[in-house]
Parts: C-alpha cells; sequence; structure tokens
RNA sequence: GGAGGAGUGGCCGAGCGGUCUAAGGCAGCGGACUUGAAAUCCGUCGUGGGGGCAACCCCACCGAGGGUUCGAAUCCCUCCUCCUCCGCCA
C-alpha cells in the first residue's frame, strides 16, 4: 500500500503510474474505459479519502466533547450538597447521548476508511524511472545475455524437451500426481529428488556466503500476511490455495513467511540491511493458465523454492544497491549451473503491484527453443512495509533518533527448483538420453551423470 | 486434548473503575562536572491520525476484537500468542 498522502499531495502523480502500469483498480474503469481513466480513478480514490476524513473530524470532535462531559464528573463534588445529584443526572444523560451519537458515527467512519483502503490498497507501487514503459511482451528491455546456448545441431541431434529426457530416465511422474492430487501436480523420482535437494543446497549454500541468515519457513500463513505482502487470496483469479475453514493459506512463495516475520517491528538502523533467506514449498493454483509454456515441470502447483529476502534503509539508493546485489546472487548461482541465461527489465505494464522495478532471469531452454523465466528479483520498495508497519529508526547524522521509517523490502529466487530441473535437463541432455549433472551439484547427488533404468540397477 | 499462569511504551516493569496527562528503571539524546572518558547530577525522551501547517490544539492506542458504564489499562465475553504441568505423538 502507498502512504496515503501521496493521494492528497501528488495526485497526477499516481494518476500516471497508473496509467504507466495499466493498472486497474475499479472493475469499470480500466485502460480500455476512455483515454482519461486513471484521471478519473484519482477522481474517485479522492472523493472516498475526503469523505472518510470528514466523518473522522466529526468523530473525533464528539470523543473531545465526551471526554469534557466525563471530566466535568469529577468536579461534582465540590458543589453544594443539594446541588450534585442533580448536576450528575445532567453529565450522566449529556454523557448517554453523545455516547450513543459518537458509536453510531463511528461505524459510518469505520465503513467509510474501509472502502477506501480496499481501492486503495489496489493501487499499485510507484514505478522507477528507468523501468521501460508498455505493457506487451516486446516491451521488457534485455539487459544483457550471459554464457553461449550449445548447439545441438553440431552435435548431431535435436534436443528433446525436459519432459520428454525426465520421463525416459524415470525421473518424474505425473500420471501418478494427477490420480492423487489432480493435474500439474507430480512426483520426482530416483535422480531428481537428489538434484531438487542439490539445488535447495546449492542455493542455501551461496546465500549464507553473501551473508544471508538462512531459514526452513513454514508453508502456511495467515491471510492478513499474505495482504501485507500485496497477495490477494480471495478472488476469482488468485494465485492462492486458502485453507477452508480457518485463515490460512498455502503460500506461494517464502517471500510471505520471509517478509512477514517481522511484522509490527521497529528495527534499529545498524540491523539493517537485515539479509534473510528462506526454503519452503510453493503452492500455486494456477487458475486459467495451460499450453505449450506450462508443459511439464515449467508450471505446476507445488515446487520448492529457495527465496532470498533483505530489508534496507528507507533511501532509494540503498534499496537500489541492493536490488543490483540480488540480481548478481541469482546471475552467480545460474553462472555456477552453467546454464545460459539472459537477464530482463520487466515493464510497468507487467511488474504487479508491490514492485517499484523487477529483474527477471530467463534461462536458455533448447526443449523449446526460446528463454524461460526462472527467477525474479524486485524491489517493493517501502510499498509492503507500510502495511506489515516494519520500520526502523533512523540515526541522523548528529547523533540523535528519527522517528521511525518503513523499511525498504526486497525479493529475489535463489532458485526454484521446479524450474531449475526443466532448464537442467533441457541444457544436460546428451545423444544417448542421459543427463550430465551441473559440476557444483555432484557432490550431493552423489553422481555426474543420470542414465536409464538399466544402467541404475547396474550402477548402483 | 486437559489444568493453571501471563501479555503494559525500543527493553524491563508498577498500576487493577475517575487523581493515567501510564509510576519507576534501562537504553537513547541534550546539558553540568571532567584534559577526555567513566561515574554522578539536571533535563529530555512512545506510536499513529486530524486541524492550523508556526508556536499550538484535538483524537486514538496498555496482545486483538466485542461488551458493561456518564467514564475502562483496570470489570465481563470471545479470540490470539507465550510460559508451566499432565496426556498423546514423530
Amino acid at each position: 500500500m502507498l502512504d496515503i498522502k501521496l493521494l492528497r499531495d501528488d495526485s497526477p502523480r499516481i494518476a500516471q503510474n497508473l496509467a504507466d502500469r495499466r493498472a486497474r483498480v475499479f472493475d469499470d474503469l480500466g485502460p480500455a474505459d476512455g483515454p482519461d481513466w486513471a484521471e478519473k480513478t484519482v477522481g474517485r480514490l479522492t472523493m472516498l479519502d475526503r469523505g472518510y476524513l470528514a466523518l473522522l473530524q466529526r468523530q473525533d470532535e464528539l470523543r473531545r466533547l465526551q471526554n469534557e462531559t466525563s471530566a466535568g464528573m469529577k468536579a461534582v463534588g465540590k458543589l453544594a450538597k443539594e446541588e450534585q445529584a442533580a448536576a450528575r443526572e445532567r453529565l450522566v444523560e449529556e454523557g448517554r447521548r453523545l455516547r450513543d451519537e459518537e458509536r453510531q458515527l463511528g461505524l459510518d467512519t469505520e465503513k467509510a476508511l474501509a472502502e477506501r483502503d480496499e481501492w486503495w490498497g489496489r493501487v499499485p507501487n510507484l514505478t522507477h524511472p528507468e523501468t521501460p514503459r508498455g505493457g506487451a511482451d516486446e516491451d521488457h528491455r534485455e539487459l544483457r545475455r550471459v554464457g553461449t546456448p550449445r548447439d545441438f545441431e553440431a552435435e548431431g541431434f535435436a534436443p528433446r524437451d525436459h519432459l520428454e529426457v525426465a520421463e525416459a530416465l524415470d525421473l518424474v511422474d505425473f500420471a501418478s500426481g494427477a490420480k492423487v492430487a489432480g493435474p500439474k501436480f507430480y512426483y520426482l523420482k530416483n535422480e531428481a529428488v537428489l538434484l531438487d535437494l542439490a539445488l535447495q543446497h546449492y542455493a542455501l549454500q551461496t546465500a549464507r556466503r553473501h551473508g544471508f541468515t538462512v531459514h526452513v519457513t513454514p508453508d502456511l500463513a495467515r491471510e492478513e500476511i499474505l495482504r501485507g505482502l500485496g497477495f490477494n487470496p480471495r478472488g476469482e483469479s488468485t494465485q492462492i490455495y486458502s485453507v477452508a475453514n480457518s485463515d490460512l493459506c498455502l503460500v506461494g512463495t517464502a517471500e510471505i513467511t520471509l517478509g512477514g516475520m517481522l511484522a509490527d517491528t521497529i528495527l534499529e538502523e545498524d540491523q539493517l540491511p537485515l539479509l534473510l533467506a528462506g526454503v519452503s514449498h510453493c503452492f500455486r493454483t494456477e487458475a486459467g493458465s495451460a499450453g505449450q509454456e506450462s508443459k511439464g515441470l515449467y508450471r505446476v502447483h507445488q515446487f520448492t523454492k529457495v527465496e532470498l529476502f533483505a530489508f534496507t534503509a528507507a533511501d532509494e539508493g540503498a534499496s537500489e544497491a541492493m536490488h543490483a546485489r540480488l540480481l548478481a546472487i541469482e546471475e552467480e548461482i545460474f553462472t555456477g549451473l552453467g546454464l545460459p541465461y539472459r537477464v530482463v527489465d520487466i515493464a510497468s505494464g507487467d511488474l504487479g503491484g508491490p514492485a517499484y522495478r523487477k529483474f527477471d532471469l530467463e534461462a536458455w531452454m533448447p526443449g523449446r527453443g526460446a528463454y524461460g523465466e526462472i527467477t525474479s528479483t524486485s524491489n517493493c520498495t517501502d510499498y509492503q512495509a507500510r502495511r506489515l508497519k516494519i520500520r526502523y529508526r533512523p540515526g541522523a547524522p548528529d547523533g540523535t533518533k528519527q522517528k521511525p521509517r518503513f523499511v525498504h523490502m526486497l525479493n529475489g529466487t535463489a532458485v526454484a527448483c521446479s524450474r531449475a530441473l526443466v532448464a537442467i535437463f533441457e541444457n544436460y541432455q546428451q545423444a544417448d538420453g542421459s543427463v550430465v549433472v551441473p559440476e557444483v551439484l555432484r557432490a550431493v547427488v552423489g553422481a555426474d551423470r543420470v542414465f536409464g533404468a538399466k544402467r541404475r540397477a547396474g550402477a548402483t
């Protein structure tokens, strides 16, 4: 959530940002509803805010009168004895009247605030000036390509996609997944299990080396925490599974549990930057997605992920430097895995609500002959911190403590295991159908190459 | 699952219907003393919101939400969290 003062002080900026992001706030007022839809949106938000403020002021006034009335009771004892009863009676009656009126008004105020925030909460974060503006795939800016895709033609065979490779080696079982849990669920088998664990191990070791405190986090979290991080657990197109008869949801990423850890706290400035990493299972409904892009392990309902999370001081220099650092760690991890990738600066229309700027790493995936997203890192500035109430106490140059400020929060994928497996299976496949194990994973996997069932029986 | 106990400002902790404008301490900050520091003494010091946008004024907040009352940190109800013991379990 943005600071409501931004709406009061600089509403044109909000309107411009809505337009840049193609961010619909009201259901009947989006990019397709005329050229001034963003200004109209801001106008409606302003009306809601003013309505709330007017009610709040009246309520404050009533409470002030109530306080006066009950304070007046103390003076009754000083009156002449025969006047006390009448004076007390008058005050009690006045107090009763004020109480009833204030209670009624309080309900209206509460409703007005809830309504304002329901809509204000849908307004996305501001956007980094260098973020490319636009909403189409081609509006993303490719920053660089690292590594060289293998020339399968020169090697004399056509690369298969990861699903064919993995099934031939008996590494995944989607049929059983579908039977037990439904489509897009799967079992990992044999060396894929060890690869999955090795990826987590590798990512966590790398995170630790960079100063992150590592965690295994809960796989469920309260709705309130989800909302704080900018996820909407209810609604038609939600990506979130929720647990019936409770306020718990299955997390879609450890971003939720790591970011939520510090809700309602005030940090000291010297605790920043605070670096957390966590491994969790990730659950996503993937409502409405299908097709080639979602084949096999690429888009599934459950996977395991190691996530990086950082809290920094509230100035853009600090969080931007951290954003670059997270991106560098992601690149280090995928360079270490020997996977060719490119870095993409995500366009304004595709940022999602909380992100101020977002970089994706896309690995080369020979099976489809295209780059596919494998990690993502976002600088969410203070957008999440505001609702989660995560602050820090800045120190002024003269040593005095300043008012608490909201921290900046950033997240990034260290390794999303399922997607990393896709990239490994496709990039490391051999003409004989086997898959070479990336060097950094060999110690944990206990093998440098995965063969099929025949060789497996003999090998162990 | 059962039985008890406890949640108060950055931290510790008192208060248990109106004198709470929440004692006291620690930490922080300013000052005095000192060559400097420590110790000591004096002062200052919560968060959020609204109004004037300067001094200042007002409102809310004692785990959360309801309730009783003219008036609630204080009484009642529900929930959450933590602690102790018992049971069960990996």
